[in-house]
DNA sequence: TGGGTCATGTAACCTGTTACATGATTAG
DNA sequence: CTAATCATGTAACAGGTTACATGACCCA
């Protein structure tokens, strides 16, 4: 997967490690991380494969650098990944696999927890956004049919962003009810209440 | 993660790795899926850790088996896991990577596998899903605390797939809308149309 | 003078995937 | 007779994280 982000996003154009890690950092960081250590790895993996090539370029007053550009199997390699790779739908969800085992703890703890995710949401600001990566809306304006997947990806983002916090908002209301249930259980004896979700 | 996953599953119950397999397989795999292999290594790690012991269960009719059963040192683990980890928000979406390079392709191709994604989504059966595991569901009657949580994750599951399916029906729309465009531009000169998204 | 940016990486480790191996019982 | 279930793992590899190391230049 990463290998071939890194390819795509070579494929725009000739970047350096030191670019592409800045590219992860300002604008794909929302669908994917990667640490420096991964990129420059990966980046010698595919020019064994010889799917790009390196070029060093000696510098004055900065260190020198590698610049990377992509070979025509390295084209080849990209387009046979965007085809045949399949559609994965599943992943893993470490915040799932917490809530998941929330019921171990006291229920205002549960709602603390809920509470701190939805608090942790905030969908980055799209001035902002643009500003951290002048040269990606420069090149969008001379290429929609690129900057149109990109512009899906933020909104996909957004909705997902939307959709948790609907959730935690649910999940909330929940909790306070079973709350409040178990108070008026601890006051009088035993009682029954109905048990009906907030859910659609 | 995993670690913490099925010391959890083990804190509701003494388990083999195999029964654990099973639960990842027909429960916990809408976000986390797990191969027996790792699921083996993981318990000998947790053993040697001290929070879990391993008693030999000799069978007939069947191989033997390894149960294991938390220990106080897994308890307290398990609970500073669940205070103290933090929430983890931001997830690589392998999906999303994949989008992102999609205006590689022809337009008609980008259509076609926005599609693909829409028809692979596919709720699971409520009535299925209680079936798989009806144990599970047992255990919920019996502690609601608990059950609530359960019932969070599938209900996440449920509006994650929900809002994706509606990403990929705005996706389309926009993508059919620009290959009218580039079929107009086609026939006659050159031509200005409006850009304006679908998106709320 | 201290912190940020540019620019490179290595080493060790942890986590996840794929492929393989065994072997009895049971249900269709 | 064949496929699935129960039940255990190992080995190799791929992918991701953490920590460390270097060094000049520029701005406050």
């Amino acid at each position: 997967m990463l290998r071939h982000g890194i390819l795509g996003l070579i494929s725009n154009g000739d970047k350096t490690g030191y670019e592409i890690m800045t590219v992860f950092r300002d604008s794909l960081r929302y669908f994917w991380t990667a640490q420096t250590s991964q990129i420059y790895r990966e980046l010698q993996k595919m020019e064994k494969a010889g799917w790009v090539s390196q070029t060093h370029v000696p510098q004055v007053g900065k260190p020198d650098k590698n610049v990377f550009s992509i070979t025509p199997a390295g084209r080849d390699e990209l387009l046979r990944w965007l085809r045949d790779d399949g559609i994965p739908l599943r992943f893993n969800n470490p915040l799932m696999m917490i809530a998941f085992f929330m019921g171990e703890r006291p229920v205002e703890e549960g709602i603390d927890f809920v509470q701190s995710v939805r608090d942790a949401l905030v969908f980055p600001d799209e001035g902002k956004e643009a500003s951290a990566n002048a040269d990606m809306y420069q090149q969008a304006l001379r290429n929609p049919e690129k900057a149109i997947y990109w512009k899906f990806t933020i909104e996909y983002g957004r909705r997902f962003e939307a959709m948790q916090r609907e959730w935690c908002e649910c999940c909330i209301n929940e909790l306070e009810r079973l709350k409040g249930l178990k108070d008026l259980q601890r006051q009088s004896g035993a009682s029954e209440a109905s048990e009906k979700g907030d859910w659609p």
